[in-house]
DNA sequence: ATAATAATAGTCAATATTAGTCAAAGATAT
DNA sequence: ATATCTTTGACTAATATTGACTATTATTAT
């Protein structure tokens, strides 16, 4: 019941903004003054708690008039479909391996022909180029769990 | 929500007239002086949110009566598009400006949303993932013209 | 015509304003 | 005790803003 450290504590001022609404946008350094903390410690809030997996989607920007915006997603029904995938990718999978996954992903209407299509190209040795196969297959995993992620959610 | 920089604002005025019209044609001083900055920013904005890339051809005259003209020119009227593109892009790209092709591609109805979405998420630099500047953008550069190709081939 | 001047836009580097990363130190839980 | 989580801050990266200097074109004076 009772862990309230200061990154609980944001984290619940964060997300009772999100309940009435969309996203929430904020300026890092005001959210760390407004908690007296470094604005690094936002960051980690950030990393920590409002992930993927949780239905967060972020996107900052640098500069003047920078920012940080959370936005609430729908999470699908296939969610945790796609969780198992991601887990049995790991960091690194083959071509074949991959071709696979993509298979399956098409077979099961996750994906259409085109959008199969497109993943395998981006994904396909020739493509990537790389002369280390470790490095390659790594890639892969990374740009297939990107895109998986990516499906959790509608948009 | 909110574009709190001058650029972003500066960039919106600017593509809603293009929203009714043809193409806009400013005074660089005039629209500095409306916006409250230095004319070399109009510069910079345009620098960075109105280039081909984007979709816009800007050309510009010195001297009395000088001018910058900005034109949002339709990649899909022109029969080598893809070509086109697959020069611009040679063989490295920043993740800003392939957010800057993709958009254009969606735009002109090359691209479908969920495909813009799978290529950002692919050529993203979280998902590349490999701390080589260099390599990031050579990989994203291989990833996009491979699906430009496959896409040129599938029509 | 030509030269001087005025009226534009372009370039570039310095500075300002944000956010991101990472590792060390500290705190808490098991 | 040890492992995990939190907090901190030094350093890095990205983006925006500014202004001095340059380049080009038009207009005016000779």
């Amino acid at each position: 019941m009772q862990s309230q450290n200061i990154s609980d504590i944001i984290e619940k001022y964060l997300k009772s903004i999100l309940a009435d609404a969309e996203h929430v946008e904020i300026r890092r350094s005001e959210i760390a003054d407004l908690f007296n903390v470094v604005p690094s410690q936002i960051n980690y809030v950030i990393k920590t708690r409002f992930t993927i997996q949780n239905g967060y989607l972020v996107e900052s920007k640098r500069g003047g008039g920078g920012y940080i915006r959370i936005e609430k997603v729908n999470l699908l029904d296939d969610a945790d479909v796609l969780d198992t995938l991601i887990q049995v990718i790991g960091d690194s999978i083959t071509q074949r391996d991959a071709y696979a996954v993509v298979q399956s992903l098409y077979e099961d209407g996750v994906l259409n022909r085109r959008e199969a299509q497109l993943i395998l190209v981006a994904t396909d040795r020739n493509t990537l180029a790389v002369n280390d196969r470790d490095l390659e297959n790594s890639l892969r995993a990374r740009i297939i769990i990107g895109i998986l992620n990516h499906l959790r959610y509608e948009s």
